[in-house]
DNA sequence: TCGATATATCTG
DNA sequence: AGATATATCGAA
């Protein structure tokens, strides 16, 4: 507790070095953790008290804090969160803080809502309205004037005639919650044999204390009550519990499941959600009258004070990776904030990381393996198809053994699916006559043809421009050609192979949101015989015709020298080839590729998902990469690509020398430009018991500063090379 | 030379 | 972050 005059450390919210010493003014009391605005400058700035001073400032240039807010504090966990994340990603503490403050209305008081009541008064004159408004106020209960106009159905006027008569009286009220308590008793799921081992293992983690269970089985096996009983757990517990999902924005069906298992909406937290909405969440969370929120990796930084449970969904999802403003990993991050509050965590994926997978095997998670309640039906039998041997014909994508196969579900009644990873019509546009290649103007990237949109876009920057009739070189009409298959320019070729099937093309570029949920709706329902989709189309969705699934591109990013290359062209395989046969008995995959041989593709066929984890371990730790060693990537932009370049050897030429660092570069970065922007990459590389950030840390500081046009990001763990 | 504009500095 | 002081640049 810090009282009038005291100095304290307060943690603005702004991305300095450290926090800043203020003066408690008279009649104030505030302790670690209080949220305050405090002046900064000319304008007042919230942040949070942090304890005692960390040096010292003048008296005469000290200020006071000018306001607290009536709100609980932080707790000590965050408070050690904010720090840690900082200190491990080299942001500043400050902007790490802007992460928690997401919500600056939610501070203030809440608005309360416009109520009424009956005073007892009769009015003199008695209007059928006037008396469906009384008569619904007889239990002389206070109404929310939304809730009492939509009750009656009669208009404000009524209400607010009635309350000149002296017949009604407003009152304030508090504001509703902005979700109802979720009850852990609702509608418990009858869990199967396995799901109930498998929640006992999750439950046998000391419920006050730090523990990681990964709950690892196939898709459509379950995975989804096991947690959903491991939330309720945590509700009888009294704390408060969260679920990661890494996109929020198609998951409609995953709120509508936890509705019915707790009998109330889940408090969501993502990026479209409206100022209001948000605010309310984040001071429910905080005053724990939010008990479960659902949401995207930046609930990580809400304000719960009683976590009891964090479960990500998909742990093995990129898109917990968050690269805009300081980069962290919202799976590692959530490891970090359970230790610090005791709480437990449960990784859930058919595909768990390769890093989750080592922390299982070493014993620091629990490995809960949960088996399909349908065996035999889980993954389809999976055949590699040689594209050099078996290739389709030269401007065709889809291998003849393929195109059997689709015909043959045809013929059943049953759905096929095609998979190709790249959206648009053609990954390049090229003149037969000149040879010119259509490329970006601002990035190091083709232009894509999207020829459903008609244009060439960049997926880098989204630059696009109509896709052109005539060479913009050479002037040549009808010498265009589309280089390479997208998704758009295989679905040409299916209506042409199979004119007879009902065809749906599903991609994030085929509609908005509602669109697509439609599209997958009705592919639910068995409307399309023939689904041509790309990545979208992989992820949590229940096709039950579907027994053929043929994916046209299976060696996707192999060919990149990319960490974790493999990883993830096994993890989309296994997901797209799991649509296949989850009810029917017959289900199969096909892969098209050119390196039948790669353990990945062994591994697909064989249904050996262990060996792929045993040889990719093998293969990371002979090469020191993550989780055997540690990654931090420094990336180098400017306007130029000389200043970038001649930065980045100044930067390496600086380099603190340490036993156990490797560096590497500066090279070009994979996408060499972007926006306009040159980009130049240097990659540090040391043991896994090292400290990898505070080599970075030291690094940077004993550097010269980048100036200029000169931008340095920071990305500790990488995960793409790009 | 002025004024516009990019860039560095500072906030307690 | 965002306001402001300072350096840089271009045209008259």
């Amino acid at each position: 507790m810090y009282g009038a005059g005291d100095i304290v450390a307060v943690l603005v919210g702004v991305a300095v070095e450290g926090p800043y010493s203020y003066r408690v003014p008279d009649g104030m009391t505030v302790s670690r953790g209080s949220i305050v605005a405090v002046p900064l400058g000319p304008r007042l700035i919230q942040g949070v008290v942090w304890g005692p001073p960390k040096d010292m400032v003048a008296h005469n240039r000290l200020r006071d804090i000018a306001h607290v807010y009536q709100t609980q504090p932080l707790s000590e966990e965050l408070l050690r969160l904010i720090e840690w994340v900082a200190r491990y990603t080299l942001a500043a503490p400050g902007q790490v803080l802007r992460g928690v403050l997401r919500s600056p209305e939610a501070l203030d008081a809440p608005k309360p809502v416009t109520a009424f009541r009956r005073t007892g008064h009769e009015p003199e004159k008695l209007t059928p309205a006037r008396l469906r408004v009384l008569d619904t106020l007889m239990d002389d209960q206070a109404w929310p004037k939304a809730a009492l106009v939509g009750a009656t159905g009669v208009s404000f006027s009524v209400i607010e005639g009635l309350e000149r008569a002296g017949a009604l009286e407003r009152i304030e009220m508090a504001p509703p919650p902005v979700v109802l308590p979720p009850d852990p008793e609702a509608n418990p799921a009858q869990l199967s044999d396995g799901q109930r081992a498998a929640l006992g293992n999750i439950l046998s983690l000391d419920a006050g204390e730090f523990g990681v269970a990964l709950l690892d089985g196939v898709t459509g096996g379950g995975k989804t009550e096991v947690f959903f009983e491991a939330v309720a757990d945590t509700l009888r517990a009294g704390r408060q519990a969260l679920v990661l999902l890494p996109e929020i924005a198609l998951t409609n069906t995953f709120i509508d499941r936890f509705t019915k298992r707790f009998d109330a909406r889940p408090a969501e937290w993502h990026s479209d959600m409206t100022p209001l909405q948000r605010s309310k969440v984040w001071r429910g969370v905080l005053d724990g009258t939010v008990r479960a929120v659902v949401g995207a990796r930046s609930a990580l930084f809400l304000p719960f004070r009683e976590l009891g449970l964090l479960v990500l969904d998909e742990e093995h999802d990129g898109a917990y990776k968050q690269a805009e403003g300081f980069t962290y990993h919202a799976r590692d991050m959530a490891i970090v904030r359970a230790q610090f509050s005791k709480a437990r965590v449960v990784l859930s994926s058919a595909t768990p990381s390769v890093e989750s997978r080592n922390n299982a095997n070493q014993g620091r998670y629990a490995h809960v393996k949960l088996e399909s309640r349908f065996a035999e039906a889980a993954m389809p039998d999976i055949t590699a198809i040689d594209m050099r041997m078996d290739g389709p014909e030269k401007g065709e994508w889809i291998a003849p053994s393929l195109a059997r196969e689709v015909f043959g579900a045809l013929d059943r009644g049953e759905q096929a699916l095609l998979f190709l990873n790249r959206r648009g019509y053609a990954p390049l546009t090229l003149c037969r006559s000149c040879g010119h290649q259509y490329q970006c103007p601002d990035c190091s990237a083709w232009m894509v043809e999207h020829r459903f949109r008609g244009v060439l876009m960049c997926h880098h920057c989204g630059h696009e421009v109509r896709t052109p009739k005539t060479c913009k070189e050479c002037g040549d009409t009808q010498s265009l050609v589309a280089v390479g298959p997208g998704i758009e320019r295989v679905a040409e070729e299916a209506a042409a192979r199979f004119p007879n099937a009902r065809r749906v093309l599903v991609s994030t570029d085929m509609g908005s949101h509602a669109q697509l949920r439609e599209r997958f709706a009705e592919i639910e329902r068995g409307e399309y015989d023939l689904i041509i989709g790309t990545q979208l189309v992989s992820k949590g969705h229940h096709f039950e015709k579907l027994s053929v699934v043929g994916v046209l591109d299976a060696d996707l990013g192999l060919a990149h020298g990319d960490p974790r290359a493999a990883e993830r062209t096994f993890q989309i395989l296994t997901q797209v080839a799991g649509r296949a046969g989850r009810a029917s008995k017959h289900g199969k995959a096909f892969l098209q590729t050119y390196h039948p041989d790669h353990p990945v593709m062994r591994a697909m066929v064989n249904g050996d998902r262990e060996a792929f984890y045993a040889q990719e371990l093998l293969a990371r730790e002979a090469g020191g990469m993550p989780p055997f060693g540690r990654l931090a990537a420094l990336i180098v932009s400017a306007n130029e690509q000389k200043s970038a370049m001649d930065y980045a050897k100044l930067l390496l030429s600086a380099a603190p020398m340490a036993e156990g660092v490797r560096l590497f570069g500066p090279a070009d970065a994979p996408i060499n430009m972007i926006r306009g922007r040159h980009r130049v990459r240097l990659l540090a590389q040391s043991g896994r018991d090292f400290d990898l950030s505070g080599y970075m840390r030291f690094w940077l500081s004993s550097a010269e500063r980048a100036r200029g046009d000169l931008k340095v990001q920071i990305d500790i763990d990488p995960m793409s090379f790009m």
